[in-house]
DNA sequence: CAGTGGTCTAGACCACCAG
DNA sequence: TGGTGGTCTAGACCACTGA
């Protein structure tokens, strides 16, 4: 239990609930408490950290949302997951391959403004016709097409954009250095067969199955940015996330 | 700004900051309040609602996990969405379907006892030949079939159930009647090409595109309880999900 | 500079669960 | 009956924003 020793920088700039679950986390990952483990009790917590118990609660709050710790009136605070299952984000494609050590490139196919059409315009909230961005690129892994990508972005947006900024980029890395910053998205997850076209991009056979996604971003100041409209390989590609209750 | 009037219960068992949180979501969802109005200071709020400001943060800050408000630091609270966009929840298709009114009904292929083999029983952290309830059933909508699901559950959960059970109602409906409660799941959706099988079952051409899910999910003790295989007619369903950041 | 949300404290009372 | 987590209060100080 003494491995369970916790350091707390009051004066930093990250919360101190944030540093506490942070540590508590990679306590539990590298095995200093396993699955079925009952933590000490919130008063005794707060104690041994120094910190109030709310303080403790929040950071205690944090791993029960992630789904690592089950709380338990009465009972007590218990580990359920060894380690972290990670939830869905709102990451792209190249960031996730890089991490899966898979190698992305880029063959940016259209960059250029034009009007929106209905269904872009409607999912944008802005008038059928108002200039777009958008930008169509073909995503490979390992030097194979994954996936064929379509994005309509409001104009402010990508002012002084070259094709050449999204080759060894993602686009969200690119909205990162302009000060967007995605905050939620709305997405609808579904299957299609190939078109002839998708299937000549994606050198698959026609009617091979894809999996599609449409999605609609909003940035942290509740604007409607992006609209997204991807297609995946479905021998190599597939979404995983994990999906809470309450 | 009258409109915002919220009547607290003290006595009720549902938390304050719950009743409140609900209250002013039905505000901003009859349009008392619209997208771009800010709030007022949460200062202010807490005693309007008389109630400390920690509750008062709590309430909104269920709205801000919902995507309906933002909160910016020596600014104030904003709406950003006039309606709740609901994030994918541990909800059953039989209930979904209940919803959009389209009529499920259900055709139980198989409910048996059988050892589990190797792919569930890693999924289910239990040894291979363990005894697992196995369940097959054809979804249908409108009488259309829509869905073939096979689930795995661990082997106390279902005794004393017939297939019957299962016509009316769906899975995790029976599962709450049992007592257990879905916390969390883990789910990977891809796409695939009909089988012949799967074809034929679903009243489709052999290679047409399904939406395809697999899920293992966790009970609030902890359990892992159930492993789901589903495959879906990739034409008449999709899925919807809200995908937040940080 | 005044006002906002972000964090934190030190208490309190309660519902719930196990022994 | 004693200990647990769930809720709530009334303060406090801070970082950040915009005028």
């Amino acid at each position: 239990m003494s491995t369970l020793h916790i350091e707390v920088s009051p004066g930093s700039p990250v919360p101190i609930y944030h540093q506490i679950s942070e540590q508590l986390q990679s306590a539990i990952e590298r095995g200093a408490l396993t699955k079925g483990d009952f933590l000490p009790s919130e008063i005794e917590l707060a104690a041994r950290w120094g910190v109030s118990r709310p303080t403790a609660r929040r950071a205690i709050q944090e791993l029960v949302d992630r789904g690592m710790l089950v709380r338990k009136r009465g009972v007590g605070t218990q580990v359920v997951n060894a380690q972290l299952r990670r939830a869905m984000r709102l990451s792209s494609l190249h960031g996730d391959l890089m991490r899966a050590g898979r190698k992305p490139s880029t063959i940016v196919r259209t960059f250029a403004q034009q009007p929106a059409d209905q269904q872009v315009a409607e999912a944008l909230e802005i008038a059928e016709g108002t200039p777009v961005h958008y930008l169509e690129r073909l995503r490979l892994a390992n030097g194979e097409p994954l996936a064929l990508m379509r994005n309509w972005l409001i104009t402010p947006l990508l002012a002084n954009t070259a094709p050449e900024d999204f080759h060894a980029t993602g686009l969200y890395e690119v909205l990162a250095g302009r000060r967007i910053r995605p905050r939620l998205a709305q997405q609808v997850i579904s299957a299609k067969a190939a078109s002839l076209d998708e299937a000549a991009v994606l050198n698959l056979p026609q009617g091979a199955p894809l999996l599609a996604m449409w999605r609609v971003m909003q940035d942290d100041t509740g604007r409607l940015v992006e609209v997204g409209d991807h297609v995946y390989d479905a021998g190599r590609y597939s979404v995983e996330m994990i999906v809470m209750d309450g």
